[in-house]
DNA sequence: AGAAAGTTTTCACTTGATGGAAACACCTTG
DNA sequence: CAAGGTGTTTCCATCAAGTGAAAACTTTCT
């Protein structure tokens, strides 16, 4: 995480712009006297940022309901997704956690603050299971992938939380190492009750063992040299708009 | 679309942090004068917005490389996507469209302008295939999914345009019709050679089929009335953090 | 070492952003 | 139906927030 740029070099009416869109893409959408109350600024200032989103399609204003997120920002939002090309990369593990633990298993990278961001995510296979969604964030501290991702991983490999931040869930996570350190959390989040001792006991190995393989592929394990990419998963952002795949022998043309 | 908003109500720094914003995410990204000369504005103007989205963590820079995404970007964006609960739903179709056909299939909306956005997409079994990707923005002029958004649909309820926007490349689309209208499109898209007469006339009324099908869960065929809402998959967003599934027993927390 | 390119800081200037208040529109209740 | 409450939009005097040219600084390349 850079240092903070010095805050007196900043624009205060972008500042807000932003703060408006955060709040409408976290689930503060509605009327307008309602945003301008979340946000705790006048109505009228309010309107005309967010006239100014609504232009550009990072919201858009229906007549009931109020505002929400715009195509613009699923576009965006999209596109820098697919610069995290670890996205992709993780959906077998994901899969793979869940198959062999019957968990619901995530992957978390270091996000906004002081907080960690589920970036994918497979559901568990009980009915009752945790229930995450891609895009939450949540605290680094007294949470399992923030430990690791903090880089505070025992030298077993992997890490677990017991009732840490709520009770009643335990998560097990492990770090997955790319070329600068730590760059995302792999973990399994359930009940308390299922996942006691022996099963955590169980399953951190795993944890471990397939962060390390999705660590290997971002070259972080230089003992393991990796030839090729991997073929890219239909999940997710499958290409890289900076950098797009190649053609296929076909011009890059879509409908 | 609504109508745009008064062009004299708009707010020009916050205008232009947000072509920054979207320069950087639509793969722009590098070091400061470029960014400057991309968006067309002097450099110390262009450093100080892009501080002011680096503080709030819509972009980062590193040493190397310059500005890229941030994570509050991936935050929101897939916060927003999670919105759009057709993505999940979509899953199943856009697999059996694969199955069925070995082509690259496609989930878009209306996106900006007068574009169309891919919102999901499953990649199609052959080497020489379409290659697109979420997030990525094409014309709804002159596309077959632009078309059936656009309301375009002749009545055998699919079209298809050959070698329509790009030489060599024919697609075939369906439209998602919801409560209010046409809400999605579904299609495939592949290479002419193979997506000739007799294959688009076997793959058009699949395409229909699906298509139809996730406009009855979305409530968009008031003769088959949906008892339920089916169970979510593990795609993209799997909870809509405005509106959480239940809790399934236990506490919403995360790790 | 010098040139080129990128980055950051400075500050006089002005205009763009502000927000309170009024006007307008819609909904609810007695 | 009228009054009250709430949400939305417009207006405009004010001033401070945003600007951008230029200088200073740093890094990279030949």
């Amino acid at each position: 995480m850079p240092g903070k740029p010095p805050a007196s070099s900043s624009t205060r009416s972008v500042e807000r712009a932003l703060a408006l869109l955060a709040a409408v893409c976290t689930g503060g959408t509605g009327p307008l006297v309602e945003l301008a109350r979340l946000v705790g600024l006048p109505v009228s200032t309010t309107l005309r940022l967010l006239r100014t989103l609504e232009q550009d399609q990072f919201v858009t204003r229906a007549e009931v309901g109020g505002y929400r997120p715009g195509p613009r920002m699923m576009q965006l939002g999209a596109q820098a997704l697919s610069h995290e090309h670890l996205v992709p990369l993780s959906r077998p593990a994901l899969n793979e956690l869940v198959e062999a633990t019957g968990e619901s298993a995530y992957l978390s990278v270091t996000g906004p603050g002081a907080t960690a961001l589920y970036l994918a995510m497979a559901q568990g296979t009980h009915s009752v299971r945790h229930a995450g969604w891609v895009g939450r964030a949540f605290p680094l501290a007294g949470s399992a992938a923030g430990s690791v991702l903090l880089g505070r991983t025992p030298d077993k490999g992997w890490t677990s939380i017991a009732s840490g931040i709520e009770p009643d869930v335990t998560a097990v996570a492990a770090p997955v190492t790319g070329p600068g350190g730590v760059a995302a959390a792999l973990s399994i989040v359930g009940p308390t009750y299922r996942l006691d001792e022996s099963a955590i006991g169980r399953f951190g190995p795993l944890l471990t063992h397939l962060a390390a393989g999705l660590g290997a592929q971002l070259g972080g394990d230089q003992l393991v040299h990796c030839s090729e990419k991997p073929e890219r998963t239909e999940a997710m952002p499958t290409t890289d708009p900076a950098h797009p795949a190649e053609p296929r022998t076909m011009p890059r043309e879509q409908r």
